[in-house]
DNA sequence: TTGTATGCGTTATCAA
DNA sequence: TTGATAACGCATACAA
């Protein structure tokens, strides 16, 4: 009986330890405690080690939430990204998630679905102090994102990286993706095309508009007549592209496709084995992509193949120096990473 | 003078609305400004609308540390991960993601690089009140792992997804391996293969355990006698399993290889296109993969496909049981998905 | 070098 | 229906 209700107690102790606790434990006060938990703080090695030591004990992990509420910094970083399941946005927050660790952060993730609305959402919740700042690729290029200037100031840094909102001036990670889109139709236009569809998501998205403007010039050195019917509006879903791509390929005939994302290179995939149109001979590809295994789809893809870890990381870099940086820098940051060409069969002649 | 001090209360003040201030500008007090926030409380519905206006104007928040430093929770999960830029992975976070969210709560992403310690560190870590339960792909099956059993029961609830540790007694997701690998050694037994090599990250991993025993029993069914010099285990480098690959194809020379993940496979390919070799007239080739883009490869690629994306959502549904659920359940819980085979031309006759 | 006391921003209990 | 007050667990200024 007696056994019982001892166990009780230190079940009940061993649920929620805290400073008080460990304090009785060892005859020491609270702040005597927490300083062995700090390192720049008056404490006897001695009396730290034993601190500790119980610590480790007990299993006592000072509380983040009481801690943070007291220091007002919660050593967390949100990212916020279109969507999850995708390489390119996988492999940034890897790169993330590397530079956040060695600074010791904790990253938070949140996934908008390229929905402007809880891209809103996310944001303001995050002002209630639950992240330090926050790394986002942007979601809503079309709509009015004032509220950032609002909030997104010195209250909570934001970073942006590859999707960028160009009317907010924080630092931000983007890729040479004009210089990249010329080179790709200019080595589309090299390798004999004539016809050139352009495939995007959301063109009214900046990084659209800038790589369809590489496109577009390319066209123009080689006086390659530009056709807006050639640029093609697709979506996020592996239905409506396919129609969409299938729909292309029958009515305009282009001999060359340059996708703007891996997901529409994979899509004229598909639909060029339905049609039965080959790969290089009949039509041309090459697209953006992160892509590890292009060498090994059929054909092997061309690709303007951007440094996805490398971007995260660098975007994580940008937000660490506004968050412990000692001097503020006022002027925006640009970091700007080159994407490489690499030509495969499905751009050979 | 007088100016300057102004400005720098009021931009303190903008800096960090709180209940005190939002009660202070309403004439009000705390205690009726916090009910304005929650739903169950006595609270005249004009007062409240008053309040959540001027809220939402001076855009407060309420504080997350302190709210949880209150409520004694977080209404956040963590997920460990043994990688992050990884197809499988990053759709079973997406799967949680899905159902996290559903439930309003946020995400905490930790990735082990498949460092057992690191998994260690971050789990006792967590215990400082940061996640109200943790989901899990377990990187260290080789190790000791008692220590879970110690920390991981009713204080921090814990879920286990694919990669599991056998002797921990938590609720876990996982597809239905044995019966996969057993079909899969089935399938290139039938389509010709007499050698059959098993590629595989770590033996010791339970789960490479149960998909080696499928390869092995399907082999004993047709009398294929077994070598273990055919159990071949790799790495998590590029660079190390090309070597390692390309020695079995000109040592052993197999006709057939059963990669038990996707990244053994890519390897494979690439193996085979250095030596020359030609799948599946010279090597058969099947993988377990969530790979979307499968059908894609060169030549396309036979599967066994895991439902990666549910999966993950299944193991956050498991995890909102034990968070949410009235009644305790004392029985492990155990939900086994079944992935799928996909006959594709790298097993084609 | 250690202890005492206060407050971080909330929410819950109790009283009004 | 609202207000005053005490905790949540910790970190720091100050006292000893």
């Amino acid at each position: 009986m007696l056994l019982e209700i001892y166990l009780c107690f230190t079940e009940l102790q061993m649920d929620r330890i805290n400073i008080k606790k460990l304090a009785e434990e060892l005859n020491l006060s609270k702040s005597t405690v927490s300083r062995a938990f700090r390192d720049n703080d008056d404490i006897k090695a001695d009396t730290k080690a034993r601190i500790l030591a119980k610590a480790k004990e007990l299993n006592y992990q000072p509380n983040h939430y009481a801690s943070n509420l007291r220091e007002q910094k919660s050593r967390t970083i949100a990212i916020i990204v279109p969507e999850l399941a995708n390489n390119y946005f996988s492999q940034a927050i890897h790169g993330i998630e590397r530079i956040a660790r060695e600074h010791n952060y904790h990253i938070l993730i949140y996934v908008t679905d390229d929905d402007y609305q809880k891209e809103v959402d996310f944001i303001r919740h995050l002002h209630n102090g639950r992240a330090d700042g926050i790394i986002m690729s942007a979601s809503g290029e079309a709509n009015n994102h004032s509220y950032l200037n609002k909030l997104g100031g010195k209250r909570l840094p934001l970073v942006f990286f590859d999707r960028v909102y160009e009317d907010i001036d924080v630092p931000r990670v983007v890729t040479n993706d004009y210089d990249s889109s010329f080179k790709a139709t200019e080595h589309l236009i090299l390798q004999g095309c004539e016809k050139i569809a352009y495939l995007v998501v959301n063109k009214s998205l900046s990084i659209g508009k800038t790589r369809m403007q590489g496109y577009i010039d390319a066209l123009e050195k080689y006086r390659i007549k530009f056709d807006d019917r050639y640029i093609v509006d697709c979506s996020n879903s592996y239905e409506e592209n396919d129609v969409i791509v299938k729909e292309v390929l029958k009515d305009l005939k282009p001999d060359g496709i340059f996708a703007s994302v891996e997901r529409l290179a994979f899509a004229t995939y598909y639909a060029c084995y339905d049609l039965k149109l080959e790969i290089p001979k009949d039509l041309k590809v090459i697209s953006f992509s992160s892509l590890e295994i292009a060498p090994l789809l059929n054909p092997s893809l061309t690709t303007i193949t951007q440094p996805a870890t490398d971007i995260g990381g660098q975007a994580a870099q940008l937000l660490f120096n506004l968050l412990e940086g000692e001097q503020v820098v006022s002027t925006i940051q640009e970091v700007v990473l080159k994407s490489k060409l690499f030509i495969r069969n499905s751009t050979n002649k």
